[in-house]
DNA sequence: TCCGGTGTTCGACATTGTCGACCGCCGACC
DNA sequence: GGTCGGCGGTCGACAATGTCGAACACCGGA
């Protein structure tokens, strides 16, 4: 019994396939895409089915993603603390920067959006919490790249892909990133990740010191930058609501 | 093997104790709560942390919803194919509104936001989507307890909690305002939820002319009503938004 | 220091989930 | 319009699997 509960490693796994799938999935896909027996995915999925993880369209027979995951994943943002903690600094923050504002941690190999704040302006805009963004060519990933070592090693080992040909894929030039980042405390993504987006992004620490996220605004690179660099005014605004969040979790006094 | 998985049914009823209990729970609740071994309610709990379903806190050993439920989630709207459709008419119903916009369909006792559109003004606001709201109070819920044979059953059957003065609990009183709602085709609410909030919601229809969910904007009273009665022009723009989302469905051609 | 509590591990048992063949159904294709 | 292939769903035998309860190590408070 020292490892894992094979049926419930088995319920994730299709969760998880059926979340990649672009669309609803069959009961045949799912069984040979993770090389069970029909009847096994069968069982599996009418589990889930009935706990509402998993709907099944009446018309195809397929399977996709049930409600009460989005209604999970909302509990998870109820329960999180530093969600909770940020939300103020954030509404500020975007209302003096004039741009959205984003609060992310690490995830997997990757920064999970656990909030965002719109730009205040009638544009219309997607929300993007509960999506993932790479660590290795944005604002939120470097800088927990730079302070987490677990967050370091997913970006190190994992593929660096190019979004853009400002992305740095290199392992000695994203190592330099980070170098930079550490001495100066925050991070910029000038047009690596999307054409004509900029982003800037400090550190939260807990009260132990320990990076715990970051949250950074995001933009169009004509607002946001000035001669090629981020604005001096979005930097301080950025490390100054980072701070206040990293101080109302009772971390550092600085 | 007609049953369910019993692994995979004990896993979601301790992510659903997890998502209800406000903070934190450690193993002992857990196993006592669902009448489990210690032992049993441990080695799911692991299985589940290792999918990231579930997150221990180092200090204190205690268990609470993990990251990974945040990410279904979110993919789970991707895939929704009524919230899909109805993304633009929502926007243009919040600008020509000016209240904030709901959508929700129903999801076991009561309705699920599957997206909510702020109100267009700079007024800090909570995002709901994801939470749930009651069936018989609301009036997203009285109109899919109205058209949706499954939602009347569980508004009937279930309890009907007193939010405000103004909320009907009884049973015949219940069924009247279903019956008003399908006979005028909307269903609003004055304050019946939330005290000074006022909301209007019409259904839409899949293809099959099935009620599959059901739109709406809230506000506040004083600016939703006119002499005690919702406005009849956001009435109007309500039906409007539901029609059209349930044309572009491929519905009812009315 | 001791105690009550926690989360965690372990091994024996039999319950439980797994497998693969079978069934009925729908739609595509001669 | 028949046939055929593929689908989702079911069933029963088997043993692998998860369950249980006791024992463990650890921590904090008394």
């Amino acid at each position: 019994m020292a490892g894992s509960i094979q049926s419930v490693e088995r319920a994730a796994a299709i969760l998880r396939l059926l979340a990649g799938g672009e669309r609803r999935l069959g009961l045949t896909d799912v069984a040979s895409t993770l090389g069970l027996a029909k009847g096994t995915a069968h069982g599996i999925l009418r589990t889930l089915q009935q706990e509402g993880f998993v709907e099944q369209d009446d018309a195809s027979g397929k399977y996709q993603l049930g409600a009460e995951l989005l209604r999970l994943g909302n509990s998870y943002l109820d329960v999180h603390e530093l969600r909770a903690r940020a939300l103020v600094w954030t509404d500020d923050l975007a209302r003096s920067s004039g741009e959205s504002v984003y609060l992310g941690v690490l995830h997997k190999e990757g920064v999970l959006i656990v909030h965002h704040v719109f730009r205040p302006d009638d544009s219309r805009q997607v929300l993007e919490v509960g999506a993932m963004h790479p660590l290795h060519s944005t604002a939120l990933g470097k800088v927990l790249a730079a302070y987490d070592p677990v967050a370091h090693g997913e970006a190190v080992e994992g593929e660096r892909e190019a979004f853009t040909p400002r992305t740095v894929t290199s392992l000695q030039g994203f190592e330099d990133v980070l170098d930079i980042t550490r001495a100066r405390g925050w991070a910029a993504d000038l047009e690596e990740t999307w054409d004509g987006v900029a982003s800037v992004a400090a550190p939260i620490h807990d009260r132990r010191r320990v990076p715990v996220g970051a949250v950074g605004v995001t933009g169009a690179v004509e607002r946001v930058c000035e001669d090629g660099e981020i604005r001096a005014r979005l930097v301080a605004a950025v490390r100054d609501c980072a701070r206040a969040v990293s101080r109302d979790l009772g971390g550092g006094r600085f």
